[in-house]
DNA sequence: TTGAAAGCGATACCAT
DNA sequence: ATGGTATCGCTTTCAA
């Protein structure tokens, strides 16, 4: 059954004030018969000048009355600066882990006096985001994830006033500072402790679905340096978030011959181990299995999901950073490390 | 073991060249030999003026040496308007749904030349909020989420200049756009599902998470509603998400002697379901157990996990309510009813 | 203690 | 076909 949006009868509005134009500093300065000046030394609390108190309080009122709020754009034109900290919203869909992270920057970045902006990208690709991004004068750039920016776009946008450049994913870009998260580390450690268990012949889960390639491929990079130089064996095995693709996977496991597999994360893991199970492989005694994200769900599978943990940095941290590159913007860029990744190992491996 | 950021030696740049000041019109006017004006014609492609080709190559090609890129806050200061979306950034933790909502509202109102900003409020609250929102004079506030906005609130921004306020959520707001998500229909229909299979001791998982009571309280309340002037008794369950938590509730299951639950969702229905059949409950037998949101994992459940599917309005019908409100803003705000929910019968109920 | 005025960057009207 | 210029809202120096 198609859904529709179901409009609700009205009752009439109250006489909603009659929209009447935005009020300025000026009408602020009017109505409290001062000038435009003495308007701004107050609200933005001048300490370089002394206004008596009956003034204050004559615009302060004034300016309640009128509902006056400054003009954002005006300010940071005039001041020749902002202090918007711009982020690309990510366009990949994003778990528990990475939303904290993000709420947990921006609320360390408030703390810091910057405002924290989320700029809807989907869409826009390359050099063009940078440019749009770029329109908004915003004093630090923040980049999640792969791809979105080229040497070229952190020219752009330092060229358009960005005093500090910053991308969190797999590569670094020339110019701009980096947090590195290194997604080969988690592929790692779970081919290291799969090796360590025994294991040899591994497979490696890679979603099918796009936009993830960027932290699949090196996992399973990750997966293969673990295994280097061993005898065990890294098969690729391509996997869509579906029942169907893991029920298919699972009907030709025999033939696979393989002894244990690193799926991806934590919800593929769910998803082809309860495939396996329904065609008879035993875990971990057929076939180990490890997930990735250590997300609550894998400690309520039967058996208890063995898992990659990881840990990105503080937002805090980050903040700091950004606030560091600011304040310094010549200084060289910074590259971290910033992914940790260690075995959470319980029973399905 | 505590995680600290590692830095990686850099190898010095190469260079960076001279950060000079940011290039305006005027330094492309200087460059191409012409006035601000013609610029300004040539890269807004002004169809009431007609420029020589050779003119507007000079000018492309002096903007393109010089990295210009137009200044946004200028530009609309000057306009009078931007055509900047403003939607506050969730304080709550976001599912795969309101994530997949949010991404496709942002590509259609991206496609009718909008530019969607998400607004990183953490830390700020109701009124003093919405005057942060309004110094970016928005030409449109889409407000997720429930408490955030008040009537007050709606005032400021409408003063400011925005043109259409829209708040997603479980109440209307005087003076705004709303789009009614009345998770009590989700309690509603989990509650009669459950009540016509013939249950009639029904548990209620409430969350003790916070932030999630503008959902929970509701969907609770829709359970009372459907089993009101019925035999049947609804018990609140508090829980928090976590094991130990589950399997306290679930030790006292047996005095608590419920033959239904709704779980506020499929993630604590999966956490609760584990820890009854641990205890020795058996689901559906003893125990009927329901979700919401309709997740993969629901499915990868054994026994499959029955859930209310919710239906969230489509990103391009909400896109086109917001452009409909800023082309006529005199008009008089629209109430929809947007969350369709249905049940998905599986095998634990 | 307060006011007048310049100027931030871009646009569009009115001349030429 | 182009250029001069007033203007948007705000901050801040300089004068009074």
């Amino acid at each position: 059954m198609p859904y529709v949006m179901v409009q609700i009868p009205k009752t009439p509005a109250p006489s909603s004030p009659a929209p009447r134009s935005v009020p300025t500093s000026a009408d602020v300065a009017r109505l409290a018969g001062v000038s435009r000046a003495t308007v701004s030394y107050v609200l933005n609390n001048a300490s370089a000048v002394r206004i008596s108190e009956p003034t204050r309080r004559r615009v302060h009122e004034a300016a309640k009355e009128l509902g006056y709020v400054p003009h954002a754009a005006a300010r940071s034109l005039r001041a020749g600066h902002s202090r918007m900290v711009l982020m690309p919203a990510p366009s990949f869909p994003v778990g528990p882990l990475y939303s904290q992270f993000i709420s947990e920057l921006q609320w360390a970045l408030g703390r810091l006096d910057y405002t924290v902006v989320q700029y809807g990208s989907v869409g826009v690709h390359g050099d063009e985001a940078a440019r749009a991004w770029a329109e908004l004068r915003p004093v630090a750039v923040l980049v999640p994830g792969p791809g979105s920016l080229g040497p070229q776009g952190v020219t752009v946008l330092k060229r358009s006033g960005a005093r500090a450049v910053v991308t969190l994913g797999p590569h670094s870009v020339e110019g701009a500072h980096a947090l590195l998260m290194d997604h080969g580390a988690v592929g790692h450690c779970a081919g290291s402790h799969l090796f360590d268990r025994g294991r040899r012949r591994i497979g490696v889960v890679v979603p099918e679905e796009e936009g993830l390639e960027s932290f699949s491929l090196p996992r399973l990079d990750g997966v293969r340096r673990a295994l280097h130089g061993s005898d065990a064996t890294v098969t690729e095995l391509p996997l869509a978030y579906e029942e169907e693709s893991a029920a298919r996977l699972a009907a030709r496991w025999r033939e696979l011959d393989l002894d244990a597999v690193f799926a991806y994360n934590d919800e593929y893991a769910m998803l082809l181990m309860r495939a396996l199970q329904d065609g008879g492989v035993r875990v971990p005694e057929d076939t180990a299995v490890i997930g990735a994200d250590d997300l609550m769900l894998g400690r309520l599978l039967r058996p208890r999901l063995s898992t990659v943990h990881i840990e990105l940095p503080s937002g805090r941290d980050l903040a700091e950073l950004v606030d560091r590159a600011v304040r310094n913007p010549g200084a060289a860029p910074e590259t971290h490390k910033v992914l940790g990744a260690t075995v959470v190992h319980r029973e399905s491996s």
